[in-house]
DNA sequence: CATAAATAATTCGATATCAAAATATCATAC
DNA sequence: GTATGATATTTTGATATCGAATTATTTATG
């Protein structure tokens, strides 16, 4: 997640109320001219979005983990027993500032589930390894990962999801 | 966005490196016990959100504004002129603790674009209401927001998008 | 009416992130 | 081989968010 707490029980942060169609109709009287069509495509994509980040974070918290550390973990982990990467590999395959995977290794170091061994062609350079526990927690943790995002889906049937794969593989960025 | 600078030049956040195939193949090499294809169908929505949310973000910008603010301003202007939503009812609306709103009604209020006006009906309450020219800055950018969301979507057919919207929703929270 | 519980907004303390600066090392050009 | 620029990581300073505590007000209960 972002906030250091595992399983927050009060919460501030409400559900969502308004419906994608009621919204829609709020802009369809304001804004005849706009066709919302639009927004109402990319707001299903951010909502269904956000219902499995939120399904998934929770199986996470059962590991102690939030989505900083899972991130970390299984990207290490899925490179193979033994295999290393950089904070700098590490960040651009997360797509987060260097500075914010300094932070995440420091905790992840912290808990024993990494290790930062020097890099022997470049001492610049790091390299990140994960611990026997931190690749045990991993092994464990992926099948369960799996299943939960399984169970997400599980409304969809496997053409659908392949559909919506295709789909959704037509949206490119333009960098 | 999140931290209140507009036209960032250089980037610290690089752009996301391996692709979801290559991802997947890690998985199966690593994992052949376990049927990754749940991840690929997370990560394509997860993947197709972030440049969505990019791509709106830039047109944002352009009114110096970053997700936080357009999210209020949208928000108010789709209830109409003159209209009013309690902090509450904003936080509610889009997810977000109550303190932080407090937190992004502060800035708007500073730029003059919102309002806070007292609730007549109950003195514990706020009434936020758009400035006229927050009113007007709304009406131009939602425009252009929807124009950018239109070309985010061009390589997809109308067909298309209403079947991603279709499957999408069978995509249920638990809450 | 008085008191207790609920609700609205803010303030406070902690933290994760980013951009930029600092530090160390490598690579290249001369 | 020395200087210049590039690269890897960390440190620093700013900020947006959260959860919890606080203050003010309303609602419900006896």
């Amino acid at each position: 997640m972002s906030q250091g707490k595992i399983g927050s029980s009060t919460k501030n942060v409400p559900e969502k109320t308004s419906t994608m169609e009621s919204i829609l109709e709020q802009w369809r009287r304001e804004r005849p001219d706009i066709d919302p069509s639009p927004m109402a495509v990319c707001g299903q994509i951010w909502r269904a979005g956000e219902i499995l980040r939120k399904g998934v974070t929770e199986n996470w918290a059962n590991y102690g983990l939030d989505l900083a550390g899972s991130d970390v973990i299984l990207t290490l982990r899925r490179q193979g027993r033994g295999a290393t990467l950089s904070p700098s590999d590490l960040a651009k395959d997360m797509m987060l500032s260097t500075s914010a995977m300094t932070n995440r290794l420091d905790r992840l170091e912290k808990r024993g589930l990494v290790k930062r061994t020097t890099d022997p062609k470049d001492r610049r350079g790091l390299r990140i390894i994960l611990t026997d526990e931190g690749f045990a927690l991993a092994d464990e943790m992926v099948a369960t990962h799996v299943a939960t995002e399984e169970k997400l889906l599980s409304t969809l049937t496997k053409e659908e999801c392949s559909q919506i794969r295709q789909l959704l593989s037509k949206i490119e960025g333009a960098d």
